[in-house]
RNA sequence: GGAGCCGUAGUGUAGCUUGGUCUAUCACUAAGCGUUUGGGACGCUUGAACCCCGGUUCAAAUCCGGGCGGCCCCA
């Protein structure tokens, strides 16, 4: 590398390349690399763009998975599995959609040494293949609703530069594709779903998100409308975490998706899809992580609580089978907690590591805590060490990794509050954004002015707010000076 | 879509300008043993590298071409 990650940091042993090298202010994309390297999240694997999801960053995303789940099941939808390769013919019947993928599709031209006769699309999204099968399925408005969705990887073969967790060529995410009779009960649902990101996001994450619609520039290739959670990183770029689009009867049209309804009359159905990513992960890690390593929410931590023993020659013995008994303990509480005995390894040394990977609460425990009945315990995102008696302890621990995320998410929420800053003029938005915030700005929504303003400044529309101040009469538009259609955030963007 | 910088053990690097003395530097790390352990312990021992292909040359980590990969700036 160079000089970028040589910076030294004060109180810091300065030949030890275990921690962080640099900071989150001083260079933010060298921080995150470092940061999930060295906290064993991730590596990066042979071929450009495509990255090793590690245990630890792995067992996150099926946390994400099974709540998610579980919310998206409740509410009716069923999960599924369909082929990742689509046939050319089919990826090309709806003309917006094969447009917008095409630059990115990767292929497969041969089978073992035989050239196939039609190429097969490895599925950058399975709007296709999923409705080609759809509209064989639904007939009459019996068959109505299908709400299918699917976890799987897929690929997106990006030519610009791939960033770990956030712009990859294969990621794994959910998409969800659904059918309805009529449009109420589909942008009802579109909207719906959303909510159940946001839910996602708060719960799990302790990620606050700006919801709204997409502009027509930014909206999905084929949709009617599409509506997007975006969460704001500290780099003061905006993070478009998920999406659910209105296809409106787009597709339907183009693959034939018809269905009898009472009166015998056939129509077209209207459908949605939507989906969240591993990229969630990297909205999480960017979000709350700090100098000294990951700060992980404790609800997705793969260690909560981590013990580590102080083990004196005078009173190894004890302390140790003191701690034995105290994991014992926390894990028939289900507490998920590792139990840090090395002896090849000192305390410090312990302390630093288990920081740099995010563990939520770690508890020390040496003679003089032994001989009080108590335990030093240190929250992550805390400064102060605290001394817990023993007793208290399995009710001391879900308290405090409860009260953790409180903090995370409201940390966060102020934070994302404060970025915010309303503006009505081309040069208020470049100086928000030049502060690392975003803008709140009245918009005509033309796709024009915002292609023109991106070329220009590289700030472009992130959505418009569901909750949406009503404009004062005559208000002009920040780009055109034409008059407003509604409020719509503008920043830079991932 | 354009411009630039870079590629040496697991990590960070020295060496490249001016080819040879490179049997490749230093530190961290790893493994083993011993002494240690309340915020990144210490000693000894042992490991481990010139991105790939081609060219120039008596000789290439070093020069040239291509490829692959990484970083970064602009749009």
């Amino acid at each position: 590398m160079n000089q970028a990650n040589k910076g030294s940091k004060k109180g810091q042993d300065k030949k030890s390349n275990l921690g962080l090298t640099v900071t989150k202010e001083e260079n933010f994309s060298e921080w995150f690399t470092q940061l999930i390297q060295k906290s064993e999240l991730m590596d990066y694997s042979p071929v450009s763009g495509c990255y090793i999801l590690r245990p630890r960053s792995y067992f996150i995303w099926e946390e994400i998975r099974t709540f998610l789940d579980a919310k998206i099941k409740a509410d009716g939808v069923e999960n599924c599995y369909f082929p990742m390769f689509i046939p050319e013919s089919l990826l090309k019947k709806e003309e917006d959609h094969v447009e917008g993928f095409a630059p990115e599709v990767a292929w497969v031209e041969t089978g073992g040494h035989t050239k196939l006769k039609e190429r097969l699309a490895i599925r950058p999204t399975s709007e296709t293949i999923m409705y080609d099968s759809y509209a064989k399925w639904i007939r009459s408005h019996n068959d109505l609703p299908l709400r299918l969705n699917q976890w799987c990887n897929i690929v997106r073969w990006e030519f610009k530069h791939c960033t770990p967790f956030i712009r990859l060529r294969e990621f794994l995410w959910q998409e969800g594709h659904t059918v309805f009779a009529t449009r109420t009960e589909a942008v009802d649902e579109a909207h719906k779903i959303v909510g159940f990101y946001v839910d996602t996001f708060k719960e799990l994450l302790a990620v606050p998100l700006l919801t709204g619609k997409k502009s027509d520039k930014e909206k999905f290739a084929g949709a009617e409308f599409s509506l997007s959670i975006e969460a704001l990183m500290p780099d003061g770029k905006a993070l478009q975490a998920g999406t659910s689009h209105h296809l409106g009867q787009n597709f339907a049209k183009a693959f034939d998706i018809k269905f009898k309804d009472k009166d015998e009359k056939e129509e077209f159905a209207f459908q949605n899809s939507w989906g969240i990513s591993i990229r969630s992960l990297g909205t999480m890690i960017m979000t709350h992580s700090d100098n000294k390593g990951l700060v992980l929410p404790p609800k997705v931590a793969k260690t909560q609580v981590v013990i580590v023993p102080l083990l004196f020659k005078h009173a190894k013995e004890e302390v140790l089978a003191a701690a034995e008994k105290l994991f014992a303990e926390l894990k028939a509480a289900g507490i998920r907690v590792h139990l840090d005995s090395r002896e090849s390894h000192s305390p410090g040394f312990k302390y630093n590591e288990w920081e740099l990977k995010g563990v939520p609460i770690r508890l020390e425990l040496g003679p003089r805590d032994l001989e009080n009945k108590k335990v030093m315990m240190k929250v992550r995102d805390q400064d102060e060490k605290s001394s817990v008696l023993m007793a208290d302890l399995l009710t001391a621990i879900p308290k405090e990794l409860e009260s953790m995320h409180e903090r995370m998410y409201t940390k966060a929420k102020d934070n994302l509050e404060s970025s915010i800053v309303k503006a009505s003029s081309k040069e208020e938005v470049m100086a928000a954004v030049e502060e690392k915030k975003i803008a709140l700005v009245p918009w005509c929504g033309s796709s024009e002015s915002e292609i023109a303003f991106k070329e220009e400044t590289g700030i472009q529309s992130l959505n418009a707010p569901f909750d949406q101040a009503e404009l004062p009469a005559g208000t002009k538009c920040f780009l055109t000076g034409n008059k407003a259609v509604r409020w719509h955030l503008f920043g830079k963007s991932y």
